[in-house]
DNA sequence: TATATGTAGATGCAATTGCATTTATCGTCA
DNA sequence: TGACGATAAATGCAATTGCATCTACATATA
């Protein structure tokens, strides 16, 4: 094992302290978007993480499951996320042709410039809150770290 | 301004690629040290995170309103999982001499002890998806950028 | 075809969260 | 002292989440 590479039970310090500040960033970032989208009136965060979804979808439109997939939203979560957005008139929810169970879930005209009125706020604190407090260097470094958190090399 | 720092409305596709990846990797990692107390019988993250605050105060014990400062919960939210603690005996409610609105919350040994389960499956998880993935040199350097980006310089 | 097993999505119910407000006490100042 | 605004904490109520289960349809197997 290379030194430095730790993978025992007890987490290194310098472990617990990378641990920590990824919890609060990502805390604060997520508390600082929620406030600046509800002072603005709009939606919450998730509306718009399925909205894209299903945005980028486009004419085709996604099933439940797919979203389930691209998210981390729970299956009951999806559910009930859907019937709120179709309540609202964000997306439309039409039969599968060929699956009697399931439906295709489509953006709405309202649906879009929802989305897009969400984003004039939401960019903005990305814009923000990680844009404007590191270089592009520096902004790739720590994309590079983050993916190979969520992406481990095998041999590690 | 310098070249690559951006202060707009817009956000950079490099940011957005930063933020999109720290959104993602601290949902799952949330998800997966939740799961993990869950597979192991234990509670919630949170009562960690108050639980851990609360041992450190030691003797003296912490003022509910301390905790809100330390942590990012909302008063209500402190004022009830306070409760659950104290319900389940893992903290204690002491009346505070000079504030009569107040009081001080100490941990009992068996909150003492709940948390030393829950840090012997938390540390694992953190050993696992962050000390495991990255070199101490990498874990350095990610805690540093995580840093910068809630403690932005103030020329940036 | 009948039966069993699997998958898509919805839902009843309990627990938790969010919001707004309330209760109690403090500190200040006329 | 007494009135008044500020602070500490709790709580009623509505909305959301989590868990378990349920319904409906699909696919495999005999």
């Amino acid at each position: 094992m290379l030194v430095g590479m730790m993978n025992k039970a007890a987490p290194s310090p310098e472990a617990i302290q990378a641990w920590a500040r990824l919890m609060r960033v990502s805390r604060e970032f997520v508390e600082q978007a929620e406030d600046a989208l509800k002072e603005a009136g709009l939606p919450p965060l998730a509306w718009y993480d399925v909205l894209h979804e299903i945005a980028e979808a486009g004419e085709g439109g996604l099933r439940p499951f797919q979203l389930i997939e691209r998210t981390l939203f729970a299956q009951y979560n999806i559910s009930r996320l859907l019937a709120r957005l179709e309540a609202d008139g964000l997306v439309e929810k039409l039969p599968v042709a060929d699956d009697g169970r399931g439906q295709t879930i489509r953006i709405t005209a309202k649906g879009r410039e929802t989305r897009r009125r969400m984003w004039a706020v939401y960019g903005r604190s990305i814009a923000e809150l990680v844009g404007a407090r590191l270089s592009f260097a520096e902004l790739s470094v720590i994309s590079s770290l983050l993916d190979r958190l969520r992406h481990p090399r095998v041999d590690d």
